[in-house]
DNA sequence: CGCAAAAGCGAACACTGTTCACATAAAGAT
DNA sequence: ATCTTTATGTGAACAGTGTTCGCTTTTGCG
């Protein structure tokens, strides 16, 4: 059999996530990202099996043990892939903001809360303790650059990055818009509304804090 | 075998959530859920398994298959019940408030906090839509009473549910509260720190959120 | 080329949720 | 009391899960 007889060379150029790549030899390790990719957007957290993934990309479901010690490590790798597009979509609503129309504080706390709407499920598994290495040192360091740009879209002081060096008022609005986010997601919060009236209910919402936090 | 040779009769008095009463007729269903509880409050949501509740309890896996048509709509029936729980740790918050000492918009919302903290595995399963009937009604009963406490800690005004007629203020001030018990419970912030630290970092929390909520 | 290390494989294990035909206990009717 | 009906609990089975292990391939390198 031998299912895969792709060229051996790997082409340089290549679109996405796709399944592409020689995954004979080449990079499994980011292909089963990709594949926990796929089936979280497309069937949720809960589905994303090893041996599901494993099948997606091709592979034979021990294969991922050669990347990812546990099942577990490998969602902590995506929590952190997870933590990383989330600070790039912060880092872009800011500059946004900042060039052109309105202030960094309503646009970051926008984007965090569109990006917990359109991805839930990577919005879960981002912070899942119980099951991620939490303590994983790129993960803890995917942490820490998100807390930075909250901190810089918040409160426009890029600096250090201790989760527990926020200021109050810095605090109170990461927790007010993850709270909305996460009542959206998981809570009873929004259930029938279109995005448009959630995205409204949570500008209403973010304009009520703003005494609060200036 | 039958390794249950106690008496047929039921006798009245029994503590607590123990294991005694007479299983093999009895209040099955109630047991389990007394099963979850122990497991999750021991070793986290994760472990919360069919058969090792089962097993607590002294009976065949399948048995439970008599009381809950799955094992997510046993979990259901224990977010229902850590919900109901967290009510009434609410409302007893808000009435001690009340009669002594301070205002309780800042007793519910500690309250809350506190319960998050305190039972984090709890907590947890209360929102988990994703293993969770969340259309069920008994559930959505007990969310929508949790929802009225909440307006009537935090603003004072009992009457309707539905979550979607919360004020912008009401909504905020549950987004904030449920924001932090959530970076505490799953998030980076507070990690190390005791008890009273983290409380005194929710009471600053909850102070700087007042000149927005009233 | 030759070889050690890396990467993938298939079969196995213990465990999970779930089903189903069967046993038993309780409740109701006679 | 007996008989029947219904509610409950059982044990063996099934497919699917994470994980391990000894084995084969493939690759990179001297």
């Amino acid at each position: 059999m031998k299912r895969r007889a792709v060229a051996s060379k790997r082409e340089p150029g290549q679109s996405a996530s796709g399944s592409k790549r020689a995954y004979h030899h080449g990079n499994l390790a980011e292909s089963l990202l990709d594949a926990v990719d796929d089936i979280a957007t497309q069937f949720g957290l809960e589905a994303v099996t090893l041996r599901a993934c494993a099948k997606h990309v091709g592979v034979s479901p021990s294969s991922a043990f050669r990347h990812y010690v546990d099942k577990r490590a490998l969602l902590t790798a995506f929590a952190t892939r997870a933590l990383s597009q989330l600070s790039d979509t912060l880092e872009r609503a800011a500059r946004d903001a900042e060039s052109c129309k309105g202030d960094p504080y309503v646009a970051v706390s926008l984007a965090y809360i569109t990006y917990a709407l359109e991805k839930p499920a990577f919005f879960r598994a981002m912070w899942r303790k119980e099951t991620l290495y939490s303590a994983d040192e790129t993960y803890l360091a995917a942490a820490n650059r998100l807390i930075v740009h909250l901190q810089g879209g918040f409160a426009a002081s890029i600096a250090d990055h201790d989760p527990d060096d926020l200021s109050a008022s810095e605090l109170l609005a990461w927790s007010a818009v993850h709270g909305l986010a996460n009542l959206f997601v998981d809570g009873p919060v929004g259930q029938g509304q279109s995005r448009e009236d959630q995205l409204s209910l949570a500008t209403e919402m973010i304009e009520a804090l703003r005494p609060a936090v200036n």
